[in-house]
DNA sequence: AATGAATGAGAGTTCATTCAT
DNA sequence: GATGAATGAACTCTCATTCAT
């Protein structure tokens, strides 16, 4: 998708420097008008015009309109699944208490950290395009919870596939929940401890 | 929608019966197109043809697009919703773990019955329209969560309301990605008996 | 248009006395609905629904949703020309000034007396069917016209054709658009009475 | 040269001439396909195919259909207006007799000059939207034949208000019959010479 | 590179009319 | 005769995308 960008971004610095700039600013715009029309009045002739750009221009980085969407939703899920990655690099031969508390911690912080973002995706992640990206974000995640849950110090787990699904897809739902809440039922702390307690019940349950 | 069939109602017997038919082709063609095409391609002419009606006898019984989807989409919550207050009722008194095991094996079961339904409303639950009809069932089987645990047998909870939303919310990212993984990473009866360790041990966490 | 009404007529009395009532409930129901919702948004549904029947039976009565309007409009023009005529008829001899009166007199008259139906078929006359309907009628009262002022007691004119044309036409400019101004910028009987000088001033100006 | 500032400059006078002529296209389209198939007919596709442009770029000009008639209505009008304005301004302190000729010359030039338009338009102006238009106009033409009339040489009004809305509608209803009428009943310097006729004895009869 | 006017397929929706009951 | 569910052609309007400038 951000092929052209790629290939320009080697040659020549001014050139890249504006052309990021214009990106970002479309990027981010695409984020503004999902939040204030959403995604089924999100039209790109809105998103260029948010951005302070022409449609031509929008339309010189991103092929299409579905490309604009799927660079938007994965440039965030990449971002939450590097902070999980981080958690479970940085937590390798822990108990799998403290693994517990990390991972849920650098979850919620990631989603919580822009909550407009999240919550603008969340209609995009359901569509086609966006439902396999979300899937391979989701896998690449498992993939650090095994690596990471293969460590633990205290207990050793027969079936890491599955627990690591498990893990990674349970938290998701709370969150969304909140975040798409209009009136918060409950406090993102709160969140953050029950979700913590609840993995790290499942991990000693699940252990060997 | 069923504002002229109730109209009707008292005067024509056979026309209501025809009408109820018809609602129920046009409903399960929905479906169908859902998975077929996807919500982006879905067309009110798509609908009818499939249904084998006109598009005019469609908006005889809708007054819009938005409201066959949200029709659709609330059928198949209410079932799933239904399903989760019964396994409530009837498990009231009981264990906790006795608890989990039923809420956790009437909702997986409610939503592998109609995979289909399932998977094809997983879009349409995050348009704007969508997200408040969740929500609302969402909060709905919350309570029932709710009046089920202060009976428990065996331990009691300080803050039921945090608990039943975790406990409601947690349990739908597995299945659904599940659902949405075009090959299954785990089992079913694996994910059922996973989902019931987890609930069943934060339970028991939580508990005062 | 009539063609099935009369038909009907002819033949038996106690279904005649219903179709009349019903096929009045209609026409009545038209101008209400013209009145109420506009040209644009009158529908045969709508006005059967108003009439308290059935579409199924408006169409018994009026072969097409033109012919329907046609009716109406013709109902109303023939009233309007049938009390111009009465008053040229009884006009005969008598002085161009008592004619200017007694026609423009019958004519206001016949418009105010049903404001509401003036008004709601005001743009049904422009429809390319209301146009040749209400050329029709206009030529009518224009030969009643001729016929009177021929007749004239205190003066004699060379161009009658001319002259009726005239006066039939010039009449119904202010008289509309007194009707369809929201505000009244004059009274009824101060128009009355400027209409009246003028086509008195003209027609002694126009004698031989 | 300063290319980002100039660029707006520059760049809009092609651009804009180039808009000028395709609005004027569709707007002369909109007339043609007006008298070709009448206001019922007239479709937004119907216009746009007429005037060589796609439906797209005529919603670039116009909102909806709506404003399209609109427009076109209130630039026939306009210079209907202007023409009676112009006659009303180089007719002051002559007298009524002058006034009266000048008047109707000009209100009939205007409008046999474009006859097809006048015809076309006559449908539009009874909408709901057109009514609102020809009564503003309306009024614009009875402030100018107000302030003429009060400054007659010969003679003196009491009440020019009632004088001047008569004499602004009167002449339309003849003009509108003869334009409308297939074959013409009377000739167009016929129908001047009595409307001047009729409004000069108007005038004298009415003066104080 | 940037622009934005032009495109036109296609969407949602309406409504005059029919016809089985 | 009366009914009103069903029909589907036709309408208005949108918007992703292109391309001459």
């Amino acid at each position: 998708m951000p092929r052209v960008r790629m290939a320009v971004a080697a040659r020549k610095k001014p050139v890249q420097a504006r052309s990021e700039q214009t990106v970002l600013a479309i990027l981010t715009a695409t984020i503004q008008v999902l939040l204030i029309a959403g995604l089924e009045r999100l039209t790109t002739t809105r998103v260029s015009e948010r951005a302070g750009v022409s449609v031509g221009t929008l339309y010189q980085y991103f092929p299409n309109k579905e490309s604009l969407l799927a660079t938007v939703l994965e440039r965030h899920l990449l971002a939450v699944v590097e902070a999980v990655e981080g958690a479970c690099a940085s937590s390798k031969g822990k108990s799998a208490e403290a693994m517990a508390t990390a991972v849920v911690g650098a979850f919620v912080a990631a989603k919580f950290e822009s909550v407009a973002t999240s919550m603008a995706l969340y209609s995009v992640a359901s569509e086609v395009q966006g439902a396999a990206i979300v899937a391979r974000m989701s896998r690449q995640s498992q993939i650090a919870l095994c690596d990471m849950l293969a460590t633990a110090a205290d207990v050793r787990f027969s079936d890491l596939g599955t627990i690591s699904f498990v893990i990674g897809t349970a938290v998701v739902g709370p969150v969304q929940s909140l975040l798409s809440a209009g009136t918060a039922p409950i406090e993102v702390h709160a969140l953050r401890a029950h979700l913590t307690s609840m993995v790290t019940a499942y991990l000693y349950k699940m252990a060997d």
